[in-house]
DNA sequence: TGCGGCACTGACAGAAACCGGCAGGGTATT
DNA sequence: AATACCCTGCCGGTTTCTGTCAGTGCCGCA
């Protein structure tokens, strides 16, 4: 029924915050071409706040403007189990935080999905990645921008000292890397958390500037793996 | 169109506090009896919590909106952080899951928040695990109670057949495991989900009982563990 | 036990909409 | 000018929707 699909692309579009060229939903939902646009179209009319980006594709301005359904069993399960996972790979920090953010989800939505919550079925296993103290305050520092200094031992054993904007962190399958700006080298650096001997805010926050945020990092990759 | 009659209905439906009989409604929006109970069973299929008060009317729950969520910082990183760990971790339906329930969440809290639960600095890199189709077949299987057939090659490379109750599953840092109710040994067990070579859904559903389920296994653990 | 009212559901056929494809239009880039 | 994209109008075959009507299950009541 097309209704179901008009929702499904309120919560596609809802979830991005870069545009998505209509081709792109067409495809993901299984539709034509033809038919995205007139669903737009109709969303539009209905009030949704979609703005066509001349060319690139469509946003959803983040001003809200149909409460969202109910959340659908599938993200129940994919919230309960992020948290957990969350919480048994994070620091003490944010397993604290990813317990009492369930909470409050739990209780601010009905009773069935409440127990979906706290009872899903899917566990995150103890983890052979030894406990990183370090990330609770990587996690501060890069939250306030707080310039860092920090000594380091690379693979070879070297050890290294910079001052660096921090500016994200990524968890692979049993490593935590931190993702830096190097303000010496002035180029994005990666460094192992568990390899870094000290750590020290040094008080100074730093602004982002495009080019050298965390985001643009990303970018950098994606287009370096393609 | 029918959208906008929906559209309207709930608008009807959230704005009033006392139930409305679905005559009234048809009378106020122009349109037959049927339809009105057409649509009523369509808004709930899509997951609206529109109650039949016996015959006094319809009432939408309150806890349709999603309620403002008041998230400290550290929480919205967990929630964020989780989502990507599920989505980069699961299967593709899980990963789905994880992005749409994070714009829920997004669009239920304020400007800032929102701004840093899609932002977050906290990525999941790619994984070694190979995906694992089979992860949102057994999710569901597990959800709705299915016992299921599987075919199994253990770590021997010794195949064998069983018929058992799914249960839940784990993520260790590279594995994913199943843990069945095994009908036959009348007990729990484990299985490598990447190990599984066959899986069936039989159509039998099966019953939770005290013992037998998911969290007594865990507590089972969680004793050996000490 | 039977009756009657009430809220709701199934079935159906005509009417309305939706969908995909194609042929343009508009706009920016080369 | 030509190209490359997005996007919209329009046309048919198909699907879905709607109102009607005939039930069904469930009360309360006699």
């Amino acid at each position: 029924m097309r209704l179901y699909r008009l929702f499904d692309l309120l919560d596609r579009l809802r979830t991005r915050r870069v545009p998505v060229s209509a081709e792109t939903l067409a495809t993901e939902m299984g539709v034509s071409l033809r038919t995205i646009y007139r669903d737009l179209a109709d969303l539009q009319a209905l009030g949704a706040p979609i703005r066509g980006e001349g060319g690139v594709g469509y946003v959803m301005d983040h001003g809200y403007f149909m409460p969202s359904l109910h959340l659908t069993p599938d993200e129940i399960e994919a919230l309960a189990f992020g948290a957990r996972l969350a919480a048994a790979r994070g620091g003490d920090g944010l397993a604290a935080a990813a317990r009492s953010a369930l909470g409050k989800l739990a209780s601010s939505v009905g009773a069935e999905d409440r127990l979906a919550l706290l009872e899903a079925p899917m566990e995150a296993g103890p983890s052979a990645v030894p406990a990183q103290p370090a990330l609770d305050r990587l996690r501060r520092a890069i939250r306030h921008r707080q310039r860092v200094q920090i000594a380091y031992r690379d693979l070879s054993g070297r050890e290294s000292e910079r001052l660096a904007r921090p500016l994200g962190l990524t968890l692979f399958d049993t490593v935590w890397l931190l993702t830096l700006w190097c303000e010496r080298s002035d180029g994005f650096r990666h460094f192992r958390v568990d390899r870094i001997l000290e750590l020290h805010e040094t008080g100074h926050t730093f602004r982002h500037e495009p080019g050298k945020r965390f985001a643009d990092c990303l970018a950098l990759e994606k287009g370096k793996a393609v």
